[in-house]
DNA sequence: CCGATGTGCGAACAGTGTTCGCGTTCGGTC
DNA sequence: GACCGAACGCGAACACTGTTCGCACATCGG
């Protein structure tokens, strides 16, 4: 069905807004934005835009769950869109996590920094969801990986109850052992720790040009730990 | 010399600014920190308080660097306090490191969380200050475990300019061969990371419970990955 | 054409951080 | 012991903020 006049008006003022909101953000970071100064900036009043969002949380929220399918896209794209061993395709991945959030810092804050005062992510909402979607681009690869044999993660202990219940949830789309969810999720944690320190710039100090060789060499132990091998 | 009366109550009402900021800081989070709360909590009013801090950042700051100083102190403890092998002694430290931010989640990421806009740490200030103390606790262990032997990180790469300087600048006082030290970076990255994601719920969904034994196991693949044996 | 629904706004309220000018209290010095 | 400057505390005000309410207008479906 074509959108109505006012459905297409709606939309295009929503995106104004949220354009407004952004740029807002990544001048001067998710806590000073102002809906007052939304509203000024797009010209309307402040209680117009309630008729958009009921509040200042709604807003963010919606642009968390943006920021969110946009990063998860990015990686996907780039897990995807790379052609070579398993090895280059998970660098791949982690390469294009780091860009996205380097390229985008107060967003990155925006989903990984001091959450919302009060605001705690819907199970089954968008953001978790776009969690699981990053989360399964990088477990298919995994899956892949070991079922060839150039990927071993090591198992020196037992599977938890989430893994087991996880690796069962997903088991129709992707056969991944639980033994190895422990150790992936971990390295997600490994890469998330380097370009969460990057951004907040406590690496100033001693990696100022050569961030990159750092954490390209951290790739490289990431994927020794996860005994992969290069081809 | 004898501190004064009106020092003494000076000190007194500082430490009681602080206490109430601090209580409001563990219940609600950083961001809705306000001082005219802090200012009826403690009886005064609002103006009063810019005798003793001139304005919430000036307050902030202050809570930071103590926050800071507190986490290096007690990661400084466990390492040197603990019995037994390098291995367990580093594992003492990282598992400080997490307790300490899982007891004070708002003080945790009021440090490594959303910096707080506009603001920048002075370079020889606390808070940069007792980043490297905490470093250096690390350091130290690891320049012992190379020294004797029971630990040897992969060097797979050159040594950044920035690698080199500090290794020279801390030579005086510790023998840390530069081709470790981006390992050494890239292990705190790694527990760190594992620690920011925990404290901000993003590994709900898999662990609840046992969250113990994710963690203990990923310091194990760091111990393993640092080429440490445990002796 | 008409009623219902969506849209926008001005005014107001409660709350915030911050500044200013005024008194009061204290501490060290003639 | 008197005195003057520094420290202290406060009430009032200013410029903001997010949010609510009631009223007007535009648009749409029947």
């Amino acid at each position: 069905m074509a959108p109505t006049r006012r459905e297409r008006l709606r939309a295009e003022t929503i995106a104004e807004i949220k354009r407004s909101a952004l740029d807002q953000i990544a001048r001067d970071g998710a806590p000073s934005l102002s809906i007052r100064k939304v509203a000024r900036d797009i010209g309307m009043s402040p209680a117009g835009l309630y008729r958009y969002y009921d509040g200042r949380d709604a807003l963010i929220t919606d642009l968390i769950t943006d920021a969110y399918t946009d990063l998860a896209a990015a990686v996907e794209n780039a897990i995807g869109g790379e052609e070579g061993s398993h090895a280059d395709r998970f660098a791949a991945g982690v390469r294009r996590y780091r860009r996205w959030a380097l390229e985008h810092p107060n967003r990155f804050l925006l989903i990984f920094g001091t959450p919302i005062p009060g605001y705690a992510a819907p199970e089954g909402g968008p953001t978790v969801e776009a969690n699981r979607r990053m989360g399964q681009a990088f477990f298919t690869l995994a899956a892949e990986a070991i079922a060839d044999g150039s990927m071993a993660p090591l198992t020196g202990r037992g599977v938890t109850p989430g893994e087991r219940a996880f690796a069962d949830e997903i088991s129709p789309i992707l056969e991944l052992p639980a033994e190895a969810i422990g150790a992936l999720l971990g390295t997600w944690a490994h890469w998330h720790g380097l370009v969460a320190l990057e951004v907040t710039h406590q690496f100033d100090w001693i990696y100022a040009e050569d961030a990159d060789v750092f954490f390209d060499a951290e790739i490289d132990r990431m994927i020794r730990a996860l005994g992969m091998d290069d081809r």
